[in-house]
DNA sequence: TATTGTTATACTCTATAACTATA
DNA sequence: TATAGTTATAGAGTATAACAATA
């Protein structure tokens, strides 16, 4: 694998602010630019992972929705992922060009997606990568559990309603 | 306040995922995917907190780092917050257009930022709406204590080099 | 040679509105 | 009347490349 930054195992990990400049950090303390700052290093770094598969985050999640729900419809998909109906539309396309999904008209106006051999195939890459982009970041929970780590956030993410 | 998801006080919260669909989710448990979700919920929050100010985040959060370094750079905001500086011009030009902020050329080359007295008042108010927006989300950390917590997120945001 | 500010531009993501057809 | 899929499009947000002036 790949070491970018010289930071693979147990070195200290650069916890001091050089890295980044010496200015005043009014919003350091905040949850939601800590929370803001964090996700996007995340997804960068599985989406350089995910370069492998030619897929991006949101096209692997998709992926993964559907061969956890066969049968389901884009719409479904759509809500539990926060995606809007007509952005949907180019996401299942990409996947279905690609013969990783397939779209069968059940009931006229809609169509149960199912995953292709290719697809379950592709899934299991792609929880393979998830698992290797994650480990490194589970490092940084030290004493938290992940999984209350995880409950936190996603009870943080229901206490708002979705904007949909 | 307006109170849009019935949600305020004690009552159960909706912790369960009926809100969202009756699918199997297959990315609920990942750290990343949680991040994201988490992330665009406090954002949109904060986001609809600041159109009283007319700001957006990104614009608050600039402001809030001329105000706490007087004297400072673009390029210094930049490398702090992780923004190109392509993209310094137009927000640190709208700051200025309203009278916020103040560019001195000190260098030559760079210039000197500070806030104006109103950039002064409007910091204070940008506080005000920050805390507001994250007491709510304060009160999901059940347990966890939140300088803790946004630790662990520092770290992890810390643990990859920015790329810039 | 490296850095600052700047312009122009492209690309991705997301949001809205409207339309068709189905339930 | 509400929903599913679709199209077109607009708006953010972010990215690169190039340039001039300066250190």
């Amino acid at each position: 694998m790949l070491n970018v930054s010289g930071n693979e195992d147990n070195a200290p990990p650069m916890n001091d602010a050089s890295k980044f400049s010496s200015l005043v950090d009014p919003v350091a303390g905040r949850l939601g630019y800590a929370l803001r700052r964090a996700s996007l290093v995340m997804m960068a770094d599985l989406s350089s992972e995910l370069t492998e598969l030619a897929l991006s985050p949101v096209e692997a999640t998709v992926l993964l929705v559907v061969n956890a729900n066969p049968g389901c419809t884009q719409a479904d998909i759509g809500r539990l992922l926060g995606i809007k109906r007509a952005n949907m539309v180019p996401l299942i396309a990409a996947l279905a060009s690609r013969d990783l999904v397939t779209k069968a008209p059940v009931d006229g106006r809609s169509h149960a997606l199912e995953v292709t051999p290719a697809g379950m195939e592709m899934s299991s890459a792609v929880h393979g990568k998830m698992d290797e982009s994650e480990r490194h970041f589970l490092d940084c929970l030290s004493g938290v559990e992940p999984a209350e780590f995880i409950d936190i956030l996603l009870r943080l993410m229901r206490s708002r309603a979705p904007r949909d």
